[in-house]
DNA sequence: TCACAGTTTGATCAATCGATCAGCTAGCTG
DNA sequence: CAGCTAGCTGATCGATTGATCAAACTGTGA
């Protein structure tokens, strides 16, 4: 049973230049994170994943050692761009006034969630069922939580934003931002808008802050 | 896992009924809407259901003639509570000003949403497939998407509320008032608020009205 | 009373799921 | 060169899926 030992966990300090299986890797954890969010951890199954990323199905399984794994691994990819995303806009606006950076944070919000809806996708799945997945969903996503209520917290005393409970201020925003992008296929037929497209993504950014500052 | 050779109704009341249909379908439809909606179509099983309303797994095939079907007649029956709810409603409010009474139907819609979370998440767990059950759900939603976007285009020409397209509008709303209700566990678990007690939905809800409406 | 029809169930089907295993390939190492 | 090993695949496993079928139960009408 012993056989060549599969990589146990996903370590960056593999310095090989072998075959190299990082550009596998990648391309299976991009599939995965596209399939899991489109159809759900039980809807999507490893053969189309496999397909998807143009590989063998058992090639899961030998770099992942499991199903759950490689959802963990693509959460993870997810959650770590949207923290590069948020970081680097954050790091761009040093000088500016605490209000409208909070602003362009807002704003900076709402199109990355209208132009990358799986991770919101993936957390609304997982938080109907209700299992140990959403522990993992949770411990990263709580950073995310803390400092949007301290910086609303903040926004509030300032009186820049209605003097509204932050948790709900938060629900609010996570809400009313990347719904209409989460219910992309609905709002098509519903609307006749194109939630992709640049202008309905700007509108609907205008309309959040608007609401949320008033102006 | 009681599996009595007599049927294994516990009904108190035996008297008149032969073997009737109809209460047994109805049980298996609730099942169905709740597991439909806490698991998702793939993630909830025949199974599942079955044993959730007390009766053998074959039994669905019979009264429905498939999973698909049965997943029709649950969404149909969440759709007629709903709009039996707001339609109740909004008789109540014969002789009320337009502007009162649409407040009045926002704060029902987010108490409602929030005490029975399982259509939206039905609509958000189909809208990510995108399939022919989309379709569906999209012909049930869209009376409620007219009369709420001419209700909104109504209370702006009014200045009750912001001038903001309608179509953004209703997303901001659909997405505001339910999610906190929707991502229920997460909500729990990162805010340590109880998004089930009625304080919280009150709460909520007037944090909505108050955005939405200004005071 | 008895046969009939609507309900319900246990047994079981083919299909598909995630996972495992042995074996093939290719590149580095000595 | 030969040997080794990480990367990868075809074949296949047991478990579970939705669905089907014959048989059994039960109240009702003749």
């Amino acid at each position: 049973m012993v056989k060549g030992m599969p990589p146990t966990t996903a370590q960056p300090e593999d310095r090989t230049t072998r075959p190299s299986a990082d550009p596998t890797r990648d391309r299976i954890v991009a599939a995965a994170a596209d399939l899991f969010s489109a159809r759900s951890f039980d809807g999507a199954t490893t053969r189309q994943i496999a397909a998807a990323a143009g590989v063998a199905q058992p090639l899961l399984n030998y770099h992942f050692r499991s199903k759950e794994m490689l959802w963990q691994a693509a959460v993870d990819s997810l959650f770590t761009v949207l923290a590069q995303r948020m970081a680097d806009r954050f790091a761009g606006l040093r000088g500016v006034d605490a209000v409208t950076r909070a602003k362009l944070q807002v704003r900076e919000f709402v199109t990355f969630s209208a132009r990358n809806p799986q991770l919101h996708r993936i957390i609304l799945q997982e938080s109907t069922t209700d299992g140990p997945r959403m522990d993992y969903l949770a411990d990263h996503v709580r950073p995310l939580y803390d400092a949007t209520v301290a910086l609303f917290d903040d926004l509030a005393r300032k009186g820049a934003v209605p003097s509204i409970p932050a948790p709900h201020l938060y629900y609010i925003l996570t809400g009313a931002g990347p719904t209409m992008f989460v219910l992309g296929p609905e709002c098509r037929r519903l609307s006749g808008l194109d939630p992709t497209s640049d202008e309905v993504i700007e509108a609907h950014a205008d309309a959040v802050c608007r609401l949320l500052f008033g102006d």
